[in-house]
RNA sequence: UAGCAAGGGGGCUCUAUCGCUGCAUACUUUUAGUAUGAAGAGGAAAGUCCGAGCAAUAUAGAGCACCGUUCUUUUUAAUUGAAAGAUCUUCGUGAGAGGAUAGUAGCGCAGAAGAAAAUAACCGCCAUUGGCUCAUCAUCGGUGGUAAGGGUGAGAAGGUGGUGUAAGAGACCACCAGCGUAGGUAGUGAUAUCGACGGCUGUGUGCCUAACGGAUUGCAAGACCAUGUAAACCAGUGUUUAAGGGCUGCUCGCCUAAGCUGGAGGGUAGGUUGCUAAAGAGUAGAGGUGACUCUACUAUUAGAUAGAUGAUAGAGAAUCUUUUUUAGAUUACAGGACUCGGCUUAUACCCCUUGCUUUUUU
RNA sequence: GGUCCGUUCGUCUAACGGUUAGGACGCAAGAUUUUCAUUCUUGUAAUAGGGGUUCGAUUCCCCUACGGACUA
C-alpha cells in the first residue's frame, strides 16, 4: 500500500531564528555540486517523539547581481527539497521512533552558472541519502551512548 | 519602398497536477489544523537625484552667519519637476535634438605665450635736440608727441572707408555692430521693432548685491503588550543662585538646583500595530495652444518579515531563420518592503498618430 | 531597508581649476664589484567609464560601474 505523501513546506519546516543559524555555520559541511551543504543535529526539546528538520536556502549576490536569478534559484532549491524530502523523513521516521531529533539544514548555491533543473534535482538526491546515512550514525551513537 | 525625427500605447495567453502567502466562511478546537472560495509584483517595483504626506525630537523670540534656487509667463501639494515662449549657441541635408542665460554699482584674480591682460609706450612712426661729420644722409643718445603696424592668445582697447595731421587718433564725418538714456508701437512678460539723443564700447571668473525658500532625524520613525527590575528619567510642588549645562554655528535673550509626592525605565530576544481607499485609477464631457484644472459616473483586499508568484506537462500567439509546411530558435529589462508625485537609468518586440529626406514606380 | 563616503603608475600616496600629473617602494637597462648585495645614473608606468560647465578639469556638476562605512 502506497502512503498518501503530503508535499506540503510551511513555514515549520522553515529556519528563522538567528541563533540558531550562528550555530549552523560553525557545524560541519558536505559538498555535492552545485550546493555546499551545512546541517546541524541536535536533540530536541518537546514532548512528543518525533524528527524535526528546518531547512534554510541562501544563493550569495556573488552569484550575481540581479535579485530575479538568485530569486529563481532559491524558489527551485524549495522546489527540489519539496518534492524529494520523503526520502529523508520516512526512513528516519522508522529508525528513530522514540527519539527527539531536529536537523537544521542549510542550502547554500555555489555555482556561478545557472544550473538546470535536472541536475538540482539529481544533487539534491544524493545529498539527502548522504544526510541519511550521518543522521543513522549519530542515532546509532547517541543509542549507544545513552544505554 | 527605404532610412530617420517627435509624441503616445502595449509589455505573451490559456489548461491540468503538485505547492507558497495572507484574507473570508465552515468544521474540529488548547495553541492550531483541515476543507472550500475569491485574490496575490511593475513601467520602471531599480537608482535614491528632488519634493510631499506621516511620525518622533527640538523650538519664547530677534538678528547675523550658513545652505539651496535663479531668462519670462503659467502650472502642481511640492525651492531642483512639467508646459508654452524669449535670446545666444552646438549637431543634423531636413523633420528636429542638446546646452547656456538673475544683476553689474564696487573690488579681486587671470598660468604659459605676448611689448602690453587695463588709468598699455618694448619695438616702430613723427618732431626737436646733443654727439660723430667740413656739411647732409645714415647711425648712437636725451626730451616730447603718437594707438596706424608688430608671429601671441579664449580675450588686444568697436569695424570699414574718408577728412585731417609733423606722425597719428571717434579728433571729426558716412555706413555698419553693440551699449546706455528718455520715449513710441506689439506682447501678461522675457523680448522684438521704430526713429531721437549720448562717442559710451575687451574677455572670462570669483567675491558681492537682489528676490524667494530652508529646524533635525527617518517606518529599523514611533505606539502598545508580555518578559523584567539598577534609582538615571518623567509629571506636580517648591525655593535660591547662575558657576556649569541646554536652546541651530555666533550674539542678545530665555530655560534649568536640592528636597518632597506620584509614576515608571534601560539592555536582550519576541508579538501586535504603524500597514495599505489614495494630493489614487479608469471612462465621458467642459475649459485651456499646452502642462493641467473642473464636473459626473464606474470599479477596487498585494501586504511578505531570512522575506510569498514556483516546478512539470500540453496547447496557442508573435517575430526570425531555413524551407514551403513543417522543423528549429527567440519572447526583453527586471521582483514590492510605510505611501504618493516627479526626474534619471535599463528595456526584446509590436501597434498608432504627425512630420522629414533620398531613390524607384504609377 | 535607510543614511553616507571613496575610486590617481604594479603597490602606498601628494595636488590652489593653469608647466610634460609629483614622491617613495617595485620593475627594466647601464655603471661600480672577481661575483652577489648595497650604492649611483637613466628609463618604464596612472587620474574608474561616459557626458557637461570653462579659454583650460585629477579638481566643479550630472549619469553609470565598482568598492567600503554606519545604522537593529
Amino acid at each position: 500500500m502506497e502512503k498518501i505523501r503530503s508535499y506540503r513546506f510551511g513555514k515549520d519546516e522553515k529556519l528563522c531564528n538567528v541563533n540558531d543559524i550562528a550555530a549552523l555555520f560553525k557545524d560541519e559541511h558536505i559538498f555535492t555540486f552545485p550546493f555546499k551543504v551545512v546541517y546541524n543535529i541536535t536533540d530536541n526539546d518537546s514532548e512528543q517523539n518525533c524528527v524535526k528538520i528546518k531547512v534554510l536556502c541562501s544563493v550569495g549576490k556573488r552569484y550575481s547581481k540581479s535579485a530575479v536569478k538568485r530569486n529563481l534559484i532559491k524558489r527551485r532549491i524549495r522546489e527540489s527539497y519539496r518534492l524529494n524530502k520523503h526520502l529523508l523523513i520516512e526512513p528516519l521516521e522508522e529508525i528513530a521512533v522514540n527519539k527527539k531529533i531536529t536537523i537544521n539544514i542549510g542550502f547554500i548555491y555555489i555555482s556561478k552558472k545557472e544550473e538546470e533543473y535536472e541536475t538540482q534535482q539529481k544533487s539534491m538526491r544524493k545529498i539527502l541519502q548522504k544526510l541519511y546515512n550521518i543522521a543513522a550514525k549519530s542515532c546509532d551513537i547517541s543509542t549507544t551512548t545513552a544505554d
